[in-house]
DNA sequence: ATTCCCAGCGCG
DNA sequence: AAAGCGCGCTGGGAAT
């Protein structure tokens, strides 16, 4: 092995090409170990932490080698379709802008559509604001309401939508795949703030983000012959562990014991809405829960939707911009759901979760930091009494602790079962593929078990959460009909084409399993 | 021709 | 007064 003192080069000592890059690749090296060391002397981490990121370093390189199989003529299919269609919507667009103003529009530009609804039509600028800064933007949500208030601007608001969203879905379609026909994504396993993985394209350009992929468009992707693919994700899991500080800081159980107690969101409606004529009688109750509260909304959408913006300390105002209801609606269903209304006499029904934030202020306040359930710790730089730096924190402590617990469940899964092979990792759940000559009830049994993470409350409540795995032949909603011809093919059952596409896997009745698991076979 | 930033939007 | 957080990718358009 020749050795290079890079302490005596210099301009003089011509290199050639390779003896270069040779010296440009171990100092890069070095630059490694160097920040290595000052890591481990200036800044110690957590040794745990630290090894474990290491390890992940095992199943997320043989994710990102093996990379998940495409459907070739599925993807085809969907890229033409898209192309004509939004050729479609642009010569209309393109006419109808001809009339107004002599130009064609193109919907993808922010700089044109300011000029042709706000110069040319004359439409009163809308403006929104965005971290702090006001901005006139012209989003979706702008858009519709441009669309609610302006009649003349409807036919443009739609094709521009339509536009827009057939070009979002065209990207998937339209990423280099390689020769193989496989999506091979980069996955990032210390790019972020909360321990989450990260993705993105590959090291050669190829592929892309395999965690942003609309799930109307993952049929897309589809196991290998000869193989069968699962979904396990961890049910409400962020919700959970809210639940779960709140019984560790103050010992109040109750937004757990509701999370772990049958149907979580018409428990939450129950609570929230205590004077609703609930009968005890599970099934009876999700129906009164799903009777409408506001509009096409249930008792128990709100308690959803609204309960989990509500949970990260969001306002009234945003919660209520978000499911599209006046805030009063939001203002009382806070009142009742967390913050309470003293001049109303309204008690809260998770009082706890507001306490949680009061801590997270007062972590803020005193050190500056705060450190999950598995021993990983975040430094907040911001200013400890901006509202900002308060909603980093709050939105830390269970975004992190969920992503340790499914990364170290992915671990588990890869280290003790040789014979699956995973394909991918969502944050809440992760993707795998079995050959399907092997036992499919006792694979998805042995993983469902592995990713139970177990955690004690310092008053010992043991707590984890549970699985739910869905089975099938591709990653998406649909089976294909190039499923169908796969499985006619390999000689198997052909699969019917399926709303569901992956087949629901019932996780906590096991006579409802073994029934669905039969009909998982025949589809 | 390339690089950079912004707006917009997909996921959990 | 501002009004969940965490990511990555694309096209438009300006700057280099």
């Amino acid at each position: 092995m020749p050795i290079i003192n890079t302490a005596t080069l210099s301009a003089a000592s011509r290199l050639d090409l390779s003896t270069n890059q040779q010296v440009y690749c171990g100092l890069d090296s070095c630059i490694t170990l160097e920040v290595f060391d000052k890591i481990h002397l200036d800044h110690p981490v957590d040794p745990a932490i630290y090894s474990f990121e290491r390890a992940l370093q095992g199943p997320y390189m043989e994710i990102m080698q093996r990379g998940i199989a495409v459907d070739k003529l599925a993807r085809f299919k969907a890229t033409g379709e898209l192309h004509e269609q939004m050729d479609r919507a642009r010569a209309i667009l393109d006419e109808f802008a001809g009339a107004i103003w002599d130009r064609p529009l193109n919907p993808r530009s922010p700089k044109q559509l300011k000029e042709f609804f706000y110069d040319k039509l004359k439409i009163p600028e809308k403006w929104i604001s965005i971290k702090g800064e006001r901005k006139l933007s012209l989003n979706r949500e702008v858009l519709e309401k441009l669309s609610d208030e302006y009649l003349f601007a409807r036919p443009f608001v739609s094709l521009i939508l339509t536009y827009r969203e057939m070009a979002k879905q065209l990207e998937l379609f339209e990423t280099e795949i390689d020769r193989d026909g496989r999506f091979r994504a980069s996955y990032n396993i210390a790019g972020t703030e909360t321990g989450r993985p990260s993705s993105s394209e590959n090291a050669f350009g190829t592929g892309g983000n395999a965690q942003n992929i609309a799930p109307g468009l993952r049929y897309i992707f589809c196991s290998d012959p000869g193989y069968r693919m699962c979904v396990i994700d961890l049910e409400q899991v962020e919700a959970r562990d809210v639940g779960f500080f709140c019984g560790c800081l103050f010992g109040d159980w109750t937004f757990l014991d509701n999370c772990e107690s049958g149907d979580l969101h018409t428990n939450n409606a129950k609570l929230i809405w205590p004077e609703r004529p609930w009968t005890g009688n599970p099934k009876e109750d999700k129906e009164i829960a799903e009777q409408i509260f506001y509009r096409e909304f249930s008792f128990r959408d709100m308690a959803k939707r609204g309960g989990h913006l509500s949970n990260y300390y969001g306002t009234a105002w945003t919660a209520a911009r978000s499911l599209k209801v006046p805030s009063q609606i939001m203002e009382d269903f806070q009142a009742r759901y967390i913050r309470g209304d003293a001049s109303r006499g309204i008690v809260p029904a998770y009082p706890a979760i507001a306490r949680w934030w009061q801590w997270t202020a007062e972590q803020l306040e005193t050190v500056g930091h705060i450190t999950t359930p598995f021993g990983r710790k975040r430094h907040f730089f911001g200013r400890p009494n901006d509202d900002t730096t308060l909603r980093e924190a709050i939105a830390f402590l269970p975004q992190s602790t969920t992503a340790d617990r499914m990364n170290l469940g992915l671990w588990k899964v890869w280290h003790a079962m040789p014979q699956i092979q995973l394909l991918a990792q969502t944050y809440d759940s992760i993707t795998f593929q079995y050959p399907e000559s092997l036992d499919e009830n006792s694979i998805i049994e042995e993983a469902l078990a592995l990713l139970k993470v177990e955690l004690v409350s310092p008053s010992g409540r043991k707590y984890s959460v549970p699985g739910e795995a869905k089975v099938g032949w591709n990653w998406g909603r649909q089976v294909t009909p190039a499923d169908q011809e796969r499985a006619r093919a390999a000689g198997k059952r052909v699969p019917r084409l399926n709303p569901d596409g992956l087949i629901k896997w019932s996780r906590s009745k096991p006579d409802a399993r073994s029934r669905l698991v039969g009909l998982a076979r025949i589809a």
